[in-house]
DNA sequence: CGTTTCTTTGATCTACTTCAAGGGGAGTGG
DNA sequence: CCACTCCCCTTGAAGTAGATCAAAGAAACG
């Protein structure tokens, strides 16, 4: 469990204290928040088991989803700018999440460089992340975003030791499709197209990649030539 | 300059040891780059004067914006989760960026709470730019897109103290394309379009925005209906 | 099991891309 | 100071990927 609410480098001196800081795994039932937008800010979170997604809701009530978490990956940084959530977190399935309060990690980065280096580590990749999906979305057409997509989660899936071939999706095919930027009938047609190529197989929810080198070329082509940048 | 560098919220405590700690303002050229993605990271920047653009460029040459930095913004986060940037940053104008030891930033936040706040801070608001981002390339229209991007920067401009309804964007239409996940061409129809529409006035690289609330407006559309969603 | 929600697939429509061509504006060199 | 060049921008015309509308099948859920 330590291994899922803060994984890497952290000396050993520091982890009993860090440890009596984890406060105890909540639960969180499918479908039901973590946080509101408004909500004070006060703990980092880190998915233990499930996943969740977390999103936007404009004023015509249309969820914008700005990302998925998987078992070991942090939540919540979306309010430490303003000490408010600035977004929903909901579970997708049955979930449980570690709760780190900030003010304790804030004193913990005080006293160690290795716990201070570790969180700038974990906003930094948050801010890459981010930034990564902005080029998903900047450039290319639906079929190869779905295929980065499924890539993205693929290789996370792997970080944390799961199956990079297989796994579950929880998100429906229009929450893939809002975070994607097309419709969930694009969102189905696409998994279909790459279905029908080799690349993958589906079932429901059920993902697995068969052809992982493929799906790398598909996610590579810059179908929307865009391009005549030639540098 | 001190202003420009890292200005809200620091305690005068810390003020004198901030100021030792800021590198003289660099000069970055228009067209030069401050820094290339595999550069080792060893400093924040913090734009002076002037502006600058980040991007990546993928296998094909192909150069997608990811962000645009305008005076007392801060710049080179992109290296902070694996210590090599990420992204490249060249200037867009003849600019002066601030020099912020991350070393010493580090020590500095270890010391200060204030300090240590205000890093996290910026860090954050980078992180909610980000998905902010994301949420506007993510479902609307291209007309909404681009007067999202101006609302945009007619706010950050504000904020600094700058004119909000008239600024100077030296990206090109390009460029903003790229950003934004049209092309060129979209981006030029769509400002002639919000142009006839009264909203703003276009002098090539100059811009006013005379109805800040239409424009607003022209922002919120959901033309991609897109929307089943319902809730 | 029946109801609801999600997914797939088909048919049409449209906004944006692509291709193309002309018109500045800024900088450079004569 | 003009002429030349290089970019960048604008606008037009045509093609297309993806949105929209629609309907039926498949899971999920109580």
């Amino acid at each position: 469990m330590r291994h899922l609410c803060m994984p890497h480098g952290l000396e050993s001196a520091v982890l009993p204290k860090f440890e009596a800081l984890v406060v105890a795994g909540r639960k969180v039932r499918a479908g039901e928040p973590l946080y509101f937008p408004g909500d004070r800010f006060q703990s980092l979170y880190a998915v233990r088991s499930g996943s969740l997604k977390t999103f936007v809701t404009n004023r015509e009530g249309r969820e914008q989803i700005t990302g998925l978490r998987l078992p070991g990956e942090a939540l919540g940084l979306d309010g430490i700018a303003s000490g408010v959530h600035a977004l929903s977190a909901v579970a997708l399935e049955d979930s449980t999440v570690c709760t780190l309060p900030y003010s304790a990690l804030k004193e913990l980065g005080r006293e160690s460089t290795a716990m201070q280096e570790r969180l700038h580590q974990v906003m930094g990749e948050q801010m890459n992340r981010e930034s990564a999906q902005m080029i998903v979305l900047g450039a290319p057409a639906a079929e190869s975003r779905l295929a980065s997509f499924l890539l993205d989660v693929s290789q996370r899936n792997g970080l944390r030791g799961y199956s990079q071939s297989e796994f579950r999706l929880r998100l429906t095919r229009e929450e893939m499709g809002s975070y994607l930027g097309i419709t969930l009938e694009t969102v189905s047609r696409s998994m279909t197209r790459l279905r029908k190529l080799g690349l993958i197989e589906v079932n429901a929810k059920e993902i697995r990649i068969t052809d992982i080198d493929g799906l790398r070329e598909v996610s590579a082509v810059v179908s929307r030539k865009h391009d005549r940048t030639g540098h």
